[in-house]
DNA sequence: ACAAATATTTAGATTAGTCTAAATATTTAG
DNA sequence: CTAAATATTTAGACTAATCTAAATATTTGT
């Protein structure tokens, strides 16, 4: 079994690799989980010798494939205890990171894949980001608020920023729900508000202040 | 912050102290930790200098009010976590403790406390302990053995004195749980089985060794 | 009561994860 | 292209939690 520190630093090194780099650096690393870049040598040798991690002196580090699919099954418990902390228990969904922190470190793939199905399988958590499924594949694409896209884009809505009932309700009426389909048509000037197509179909109006607390993928 | 371990050694001490003896051994403590007593004499002394236990040479420990109100939050998160997945997850009651163990370490008081107010304040966790609350008061409702009790005595159940998985698997089978209604019908002289009903309906026999191990409220 | 048995503590070692300081390798700028 | 700047690794040390073996204290049985 690795520890939490181990699963920690397999975390970081998948997040640092995500954004492009062919391999990771000491630096990088040490930067990431605030430490210090020693630390860091002592511990990419130790994850190594495990074969968790790709690492030749001075040449950064990659992850092998044992090693990528623990990052992404701690990413996944992670989110997914995002998700309970905000759908369940009602947290705000910038109060819950320190302790999903923790509960990524338990271990039981039983108990995730139960949060999964009481959570009805969610896509995305409470920030928008991709949920890996109980075999590792997610669609790879951040969420982001439908205020920040441009005029013709399409997309598909993932979740919503403010969980309020009154929101909520608000959502429903105007016909929109997880899983549909937004094209923006135009923004506003005046006020920022937007007018968009769902499904092709029906055009409505929405206030920058609604557009603000929908998340959407980019398709 | 106290670390795992520390936290695992109060509320052994904790158990131990609730058996009725007055100061905990070295052997106990190392027993109930399963590391050697030479282990437990530095841990006694790291958490003695923090000032959580009573320490003094080979007189065993106990703990103080700091230590006592820690292991009483592990215990009460513990037992929280397992109503959680038992009744939320749907586990049975004789898988959770694994997961249980882990869960207790997380450290948010928040998190506890909406997860008590999610599951609406259980009394008993699904082994029929009692769940401290938010202040770290036991419900002192002590349930008693089901083979103290007299003939035509109704209770209801609340817990087991046996956890083992042998037990629990075995009650399954004959229909017992938290909560169901038992009636005690007779008690056979030869050997003290005895002969129960069941929420008012199947009659079910049970041997006194099984009688011995099961914890009821009065009705 | 006192020797044998048992319990407890001390001493010295190990591993994971961290640090600082020094040594070495790589990258970059003139 | 080489010297300076930057990045990385090595060496040596520290703490928490554990161990084994040895020393010491307490308890128990005749």
């Amino acid at each position: 079994m690795n520890s939490f520190t181990e699963e920690n630093y397999l975390k970081a090194i998948f997040k640092l690799l995500e954004k492009g780099e062919k391999a990771v650096s000491t630096t990088a690393l040490s930067a990431r989980m605030t430490t210090k870049a020693a630390t860091v040598t002592d511990m990419i040798k130790r994850l190594a010798e495990k074969k968790l991690i790709n690492y030749e002196k001075y040449q950064g580090v990659t992850l092998t494939e044992k090693g990528k699919a623990i990052a992404i099954s701690i990413i996944r418990k992670h989110r997914l205890w995002e998700v309970f902390l905000v759908e369940k228990l009602h947290f705000k969904w910038d109060e819950v990171h320190e302790m999903a922190e923790q509960l990524e470190h338990v271990k039981s793939e039983e108990l995730v894949n139960r949060i999964d199905a009481f959570l009805n399988f969610p896509k995305f958590d409470p920030h928008g980001d991709p949920i890996p499924d109980a075999k590792g594949v997610f669609n790879r694409k951040k969420s982001v608020l439908l205020a920040e896209i441009n005029t013709g884009q399409n997309c598909i809505m993932t979740g919503v920023v403010d969980h309020s009932v009154n929101f909520l309700q608000y959502l429903d009426k105007v016909g929109l729900s997880i899983g549909k389909e937004i094209k923006l048509i135009e923004v506003v000037g005046f006020d920022k508000s937007i007018q968009v197509q769902l499904n092709g179909k029906e055009k409505v109006f929405l206030s920058h202040e609604v557009a603000k607390n929908l998340l959407v993928n980019k398709q």
